[in-house]
DNA sequence: ATATAATTGTTATAGTATAACGTAACATAA
DNA sequence: TTATGTTACGTTATACTATAACAATTATAT
């Protein structure tokens, strides 16, 4: 049973995961050109490197990656490209990984909330309107003005609760 | 007016802040006694200038203080007495910012919520029941089994939205 | 085609964190 | 008290993460 609806929840082992890649991949393409700006070869290949899972990668791992395919890349190589697709809201950075994971809705003002399992090392983005609600009614209560928002939960997710080891897309 | 309740909300400016560093001072010693733990010169000593004020620190910036007062300290003098601050709840760490910042109520069960201020760099640390259990009720929804939480808001105090400089304890 | 701006290459370095091993301080029991 | 084990700290080296600064290249618009 593959399902492709894992923006609320995560992604199952046997997911197919070349639909997720495809289409962020074709969201972020049609996303910067209705902005205007260039998805370049080398950005677009380093989107495509972060969603070959969805795993947080670290910079020096996808640099790593670009190197073993031949492309002579140094560390500003990929932190511009990171910049870029950060900007553009094509990523979402993880801070308490230092690591980065692909982000399938572009644009859309959201309210990147991750849950990360420590098992599988899976992040699953979600926007739970509780939780932003929640945040956004402390604020006004202290009159505090939001820019910008890290909410990073770690812990074991149903699939590795169930099945300890199944851990792949 | 000189209030000390800033639990749940930003220290005002002219708030007496011996009377925060006595307090967390007070209770970590008691604590560790509890614990049969060793808060050891130099632990007290990081943990009183992690307590300098409300905002977080980098280790480089302790162990330069270290240094200073005549400490032979390296990096390791340093990240191991975080450790065990942060193993004992003494303190927090900011992933955002790769800082530090004081608890004043080690060892309570607390859902570490962070809204921190970049023009005054101040952080108040709350505990929203909303906000936690909006969190803890999503992550029963998905089965998913919380181990540690990030939450960390940026943006403007009210402080600093009112007189954009007064920032100071 | 050429000028301009945007992107990438390249070198160097800053900032954050930990591994590994030796030494010193402390706690406890014989 | 001294031996003994344990915990904490000193010290050196190194790994990991990120950015500054400037040169070369590529794309875009005139």
């Amino acid at each position: 049973m593959k399902s492709n609806s894992q923006a609320k929840s995560f992604p199952s082992a046997d997911h197919d995961h070349r639909r997720c890649v495809e289409t962020a991949l074709k969201k972020a393409e049609s996303y910067c050109t209705a902005q205007g700006v260039r998805l370049t070869k080398l950005r677009y290949r380093v989107l495509e490197l972060i969603w070959a899972n969805h795993r947080p990668v670290g910079a020096y791992n996808l640099l790593q990656q670009l190197t073993l395919e031949g492309h002579k890349a140094a560390p500003p190589t990929v932190y511009r490209s990171l910049e870029f697709l950060l900007d553009n809201g094509l990523i979402h950075r993880i801070n308490s990984l230092n690591a980065f994971v692909g982000c399938d809705h572009p644009g859309l003002e959201h309210a990147a909330q991750f849950f990360i399992c420590s098992s599988c090392g899976q992040a699953a983005e979600l926007e739970d309107a509780r939780i932003e609600s929640a945040i956004s009614g402390h604020a006004k209560r202290i009159g505090f003005n939001i820019e910008r928002k890290s909410i990073e939960i770690s812990g074991t997710c149903a699939n590795c609760i169930a099945s300890p080891s199944k851990a792949k897309g």
